[in-house]
RNA sequence: GUGGUUGUAGCUCAGCUGGUUAGAGCGCUGGAUUGUGGUUCCAGAGGUCGCCGGUUCGAACCCGGUCUUCCACCCCA
């Protein structure tokens, strides 16, 4: 064998029974996306690199792909920026192109782009891979699938509403329950940094807060203060450490808080129409629960926030997230739109349904029938049969060669293949077949005029 | 980007303080069984020990580098 082949780190394979299980969820949000009248679009997998650059912070920009120029991309540095070898100063003038990191900047582009051929509001979904140069680790991959949904050109929060109800009704089909949908506010957010008196430290103070659950309230503090954040400001900020107790209790308690400050109030409010709405509404499994915490990409959300995380047991982070962004498409100047959107994490939710044995039975099932191959005259026949069988939607198959049956027969139990049909020279001779189930044993015979007999038996 | 971890047969893994020809289970191939799989029995094939270099009489084992795996941090889906 020459080398060793290898994929480059953090990308994956996908064999026949992965993908029948990653098309089994995407085919499922898929249908309840169409079911919510959301309509299908697809971006190119590279976008120029200003498109992509700066919209997704500092770190963002260091994890884009980016595509070196084809040809004699040096010849166009100039000796300074080469001499430097400084990556940074480089990079700009190499790679034009990068590789998509997330679908809703892309989809942002694609509205300011298009906008004279849209009907707003534009529900639209797309499922597509994106790249990040991440490191690699539990449910982080350096090529992954994001499954969005996004409308635009409606500041109606009854589309919040239904986004709730799209994660409720995914996350149900899939038997994914128990779910817990977690609620915030941006602008409760920034309500609390204007109370507290640290408006200016807010993107800190919300990345400390974020992980309160995880590190616990002595080190939020510590780093609270050790990014600049005034004693005195944390000090103020204790309520919100011990915020406990049903939804309607904690919004009591932010109400409360937050009565000085307008942002802040209107982010309650917002977060009471929600939850007021969903209350009527009803949900199927899922819990819908009100954390302050909850961060996310602060770098376009303007209102709410939402973030899904597995039932509770399972360690997987969030397998869906999104929120509310008054003026995504304003950076490619388009003011004014305003545009609210989820994605579901379609590799976490693979490993979740994994954990939890979730999956059909049935998906694994890639034939019906597969019939064995006796030699040239039987193979004939049965390939006539299986023609016949594949024009009723039955998945059939012929054993291209007459190998001894035991390898046939062992190729169909690999395959897990429920029956198997057998057609040989005694069964050609009076015109019939058998029919072998694999997993009983049981073998029925049929005549060959009478195929829909043993169709009627799947 | 920081710190740690992993790599031996197709797969899962043994392999002693460095010492002859690197092992097991599963899988694969053939046979017992020329028209019957999933059970059993017998036999067989299959390995540049991730890669490059170093130390040594001698390296799967020690050292350096590199790639990869997984994990934590950062950040995030």
């Amino acid at each position: 064998m020459a080398q060793k082949p290898s994929i480059p780190k953090g990308t994956r394979d996908f064999a026949p029974a992965e993908v029948a299980k990653r098309n089994y969820i995407i085919d499922l949000i898929k249908k309840q996306f169409q079911c919510f009248g959301f309509q299908p679009i697809e971006t190119p997998s590279f976008e120029n690199s200003d498109t992509l650059m700066g919209k997704y912070g500092e770190e963002g920009d260091r994890l884009i792909f980016k595509i070196l120029n084809s040809g004699d991309f040096l010849a166009k540095v100039d000796q300074g920026t080469y001499a430097k070898k400084d990556a940074v100063a480089l990079a700009p003038k190499i790679t034009e192109k990068a590789l998509r990191y997330d679908l809703t900047v892309p989809f942002a582009r694609y509205v300011v782009m298009h906008q004279n051929e849209l009907d707003f509001p534009f529900k639209r979904y797309q499922i597509q891979p994106v790249w990040r140069a991440d490191r690699p680790q539990k449910g982080r991959f350096r090529e992954f699938y994001q499954c969005d949904a996004d409308v635009v050109g409606s500041d109606s929060l009854l589309q919040e509403v239904e986004f709730i109800q799209l994660y409720d009704g995914v996350f149900t089909e899939l038997g994914l329950t128990n779910t817990i949908i977690k609620l915030n506010n941006r602008k409760i957010l920034a309500g609390i940094a204007e109370t507290i008196g640290a408006q200016e430290r807010l993107v800190d103070f919300t990345v400390a807060l974020d992980k309160l659950d995880k590190i616990g309230e002595e080190k939020v503090r510590e780093e609270m203060h050790s990014k600049g954040i005034p004693q005195e400001a944390i000090v103020k900020a204790a309520p919100l450490f011990a915020l406990k107790g049903s939804n309607a209790e904690q919004l009591q308690v932010l109400a409360d808080f937050l009565t000085h400050s307008v942002m802040g109030t209107a982010g309650v409010g917002e977060l009471q129409f929600l939850l007021d709405a969903i209350a009527k509404l009803g949900l199927q499994s899922a819990q819908l629960r009100i954390d302050v915490t909850l961060a996310r990409g602060l770098n376009y959300y303007t209102g709410a926030i939402f973030e899904v995380t597995a039932p509770e047991g399972v360690d997987m982070g969030s397998i869906g997230g999104g929120g509310r962004y008054d003026d995504l498409t304003g950076i490619f100047g388009l003011k004014d739109v305003s545009g609210v959107g989820i994605s579901f994490g379609l590799d976490r939710i693979y490993l979740v349904l994994e954990e939890l044995g979730l999956f059909p039975e049935a998906i694994a099932r890639s034939l019906d029938v597969l019939c064995l191959n006796f030699g040239p005259k039987e193979g004939m026949a049965a390939l006539t049969l299986a023609t016949s069988l594949r024009k009723q939607g039955i998945k059939a198959d012929l054993y291209p060669s007459d190998t001894k049956l035991s390898k046939q027969f062992k190729y169909a139990n690999n395959r897990n293949v429920p029956y198997v049909i057998l057609l040989g020279e005694e069964e050609l001779k009076n015109n019939s077949f058998i029919v072998k189930h694999m997993a009983t044993g049981n073998q029925v015979s049929y005549a060959l005029t009478d195929v829909a007999n043993f169709v009627a038996t799947l």
